[in-house]
DNA sequence: AATCAATAGGTGTATATACATATAAAATAA
DNA sequence: TTATTTTATATGTATATACACCTATTGATT
């Protein structure tokens, strides 16, 4: 026998609390747990190609400009956390030969970061697999998503 | 003069990229963003009080059962990101005597951990703050935050 | 040109994450 | 009872985050 069981997995369970104070403070650990849930389902993946979330970033970034090298303050611009520690990560993609750094002619202060063939291709294959993985757990609808993306957005929208 | 702007920060702005594969792709890429984006914000008070975002989650989940105490594995569970160290954010919280540490008489393999006096002092003053602030940047309705909820438990809907 | 300020990247430190392993205690099986 | 398995917590290691600081280079000011 095979059971398939669609789990929703609300909030109160996640916490095993339902001490909210407010809709929008639910919202906020709703959001928090559900980006610790995502991660954790592309790094577990991510693991059978030795690359953690970060290094996978930072390849799709390069991708996105290849053949154009980037120097390591554009990429960072382009990183989901801001505070991340771009050389860090650079450098171990470096020692796996991911990446090649080359010192910009034109500003000495620079780094320029090249993707490597071997980064394109182990980035093909792990996107390959977590496009598999998201597809098989896509739950919500395209309408869906656009009116996530708003009510984040718009969550986000603050005075300066 | 005094100026004041909303401020929509985009997701492609975020990014600097508007390459996504999906609407379904960038609402996965704008929760990661916001999730981080919310943890700043967070962080950024609590230094004031010399607290992590992570201490701070243990000390309300301790206060949540106060006066009780709750063993190591019961913070684990309520905790937002489920692979936390709970034992080594114990341990700073120790050291700073907001928490203690006893080991339990019904089971000795289990540590009972209280709040301390102090400790509820500093998540009280926290708190307060860290409400203000989020209550000074609240942008989205009550019916919005409800909305938002609903969406992100259908996304972390999967088949098991 | 000389000085000063700003920028780019690298490095140091404390804390956290992710995961493996160790140790002691408790539960179960033989 | 003894042996085995499971459970609870602690610890070790690599990587990442968050933030401060350092150094080299560039740009601006005097």
């Amino acid at each position: 026998h095979v059971y398939t069981y669609i789990c929703v997995v609300k909030l109160e369970n996640a916490l095993l609390t339902n001490k909210f104070s407010s809709e929008a403070q639910k919202a906020t650990l709703n959001i928090l747990y559900t980006a610790w849930w995502l991660k954790s389902i592309t790094s577990k993946e991510l693991k059978d190609f030795d690359l953690t979330h970060e290094q996978y970033n930072v390849l799709r970034i390069l991708k996105g400009k290849y053949p154009d090298e980037l120097c390591v303050k554009d990429i960072a611009r382009r990183m989901i956390e801001k505070s991340s520690n771009v050389p860090r990560i650079i450098d171990r993609l470096e020692i796996k030969k991911l990446v090649k750094r080359t010192v910009s002619e034109s500003d000495k202060r620079e780094t320029l970061i090249t993707i490597t063939k071997s980064g394109l291709s182990i980035l093909e294959s792990s996107t390959s697999k977590l496009n598999k993985v998201h597809a098989s757990i896509q739950t919500i609808t395209q309408k869906e998503a656009e009116q996530l993306n708003c009510l984040l957005e718009k969550l986000r929208a603050t005075e300066v």
